[in-house]
DNA sequence: CGGCGGGTAGTACCGCGGTACTACGCGCCC
DNA sequence: GGGCGCGTAGTACCGCGGTACTACCCGCCG
């Protein structure tokens, strides 16, 4: 048996949810919540497997809420539901630890498939929005390694000069390579600027995008 | 009716899922490919709407193959199957443009679902799947809009000198800047120095870096 | 042997970038 | 009114970065 709380501000919405979940023996809905900060509270006091959260709500929304519960640890689940399939909503939703996104067009099956996922620990996303996810996902994940073609640019550098650029990339000066490497200054000059043209790149500046855009300097976040 | 080609190595796996597939009237398997090479070659001939890919194959393998079908732009969608659900394995397909990927083990009408799915241009994720690769894109995505708290040495900045951060990060001089914003280089100066010193960075190089690292520069890929 | 690619190093030149400082108009708020 | 934040603009200065060109050493290969 799996234990829902619906989150939802219209009464009519979270009606028709308690209708389909308690007509199927699975799951049984345990309570009910009309914003965020409700939800955060009956989810502290319910311990629901599983928090069916609308994003859209006044006061505090969907994806708060949902961070708040998933930060609580209370090792509930939280499938996200939306009419609408904005992009910004899903990846805040997932940011915010949420275990599914899925759009209120749902068929019924597919809402208590994703439901019945979510309650043993997997995820699910609605097959409209994993596509451009996916998209997005293999724009993120560095390149490399996969066998995908590189660059010719990126091929046409030696080893040194691959160096070079992910020095650059650092944010090093031509000193401070110098100094790291241990070389003369006159000689990382030299290297840069056959790095510049080799890329293409008229200064440091673009070098340094290049090398991000190419997977050779990575985000260090914060 | 949603043309099939199916490619697997083993030919009893591939009698098994014509058996499935060829079983309702909404999927029809046009053709079989026992190895990536064959799959490429009876994908450009056939045409099929979709690709049910084995991953391990002798010869070629599924992603390769995968790569050169998505590349050749006949609009065939290619669905991966694998029995093991190795990260690199979903990493990889997802990368070479594979419009879902399921496991081996899944149920027939989950497989039926996903075919459905990605014929119509959705993608799918095995739920499994699903939730490390969720893990993982929550770990990707630039932080950032999603409400999470925002580095203080962002916030500090105007809306003038963000977007001149912005510009800084698509590689502009002060000159390009100062001539797309019609603004003159001197006010050019006076922001980039102010940028400079609120981030904390020591040359234009570095608030490039520092554009990349906190999502306000993005990679264009290429 | 000679040639070539790669790494190292130097000199000379110039311009963009970055800093310091001043200045003014504008909207806002006490 | 006066102050303040913001955007705008200017002048002056200097140094790092980028370019052009030359040069030498090493390992490899025909």
């Amino acid at each position: 048996m799996t234990t829902v709380l619906v989150v939802d501000d219209q009464p009519l919405q979270r009606y028709g949810f308690r209708m389909l979940l308690d007509s199927v023996p699975e799951t049984e809905v345990v309570g009910e919540a009309a914003h965020g900060a409700e939800a955060v509270r009956k989810a502290a006091e319910l311990r629901p497997d599983v928090v069916l959260m609308d994003v859209r709500m006044p006061g505090m929304d969907g994806i708060e809420a949902t961070r708040r519960i998933v930060a609580a640890g209370d090792r509930s689940r939280v499938l996200v539901l939306t009419t609408f399939d904005i992009d910004e909503y899903v990846y805040a939703a997932l940011r915010a630890g949420a275990s599914g996104f899925l759009l209120k067009d749902a068929r019924p099956e597919e809402l208590l498939a994703g439901i019945r996922a979510v309650a043993v620990g997997d995820a699910v996303i609605a097959p409209a929005l994993t596509r451009r996810l996916l998209h997005e996902f293999a724009r993120l994940v560095p390149p490399g390694g996969d066998g995908s073609a590189e660059d010719p640019r990126l091929s046409s550098l030696t080893d040194r000069e691959r160096e070079i650029l992910v020095a650059i990339g650092k944010g090093w000066s031509n000193g401070e390579i110098a100094g790291r490497f241990v070389l003369s200054e006159s000689t990382v000059k030299t290297h840069v600027g056959r790095v510049l043209s080799k890329i293409g790149a008229r200064d440091r500046v673009q070098a340094v995008i290049f090398a991000y855009d190419h997977g050779l300097a990575r985000p260090h976040g914060g």
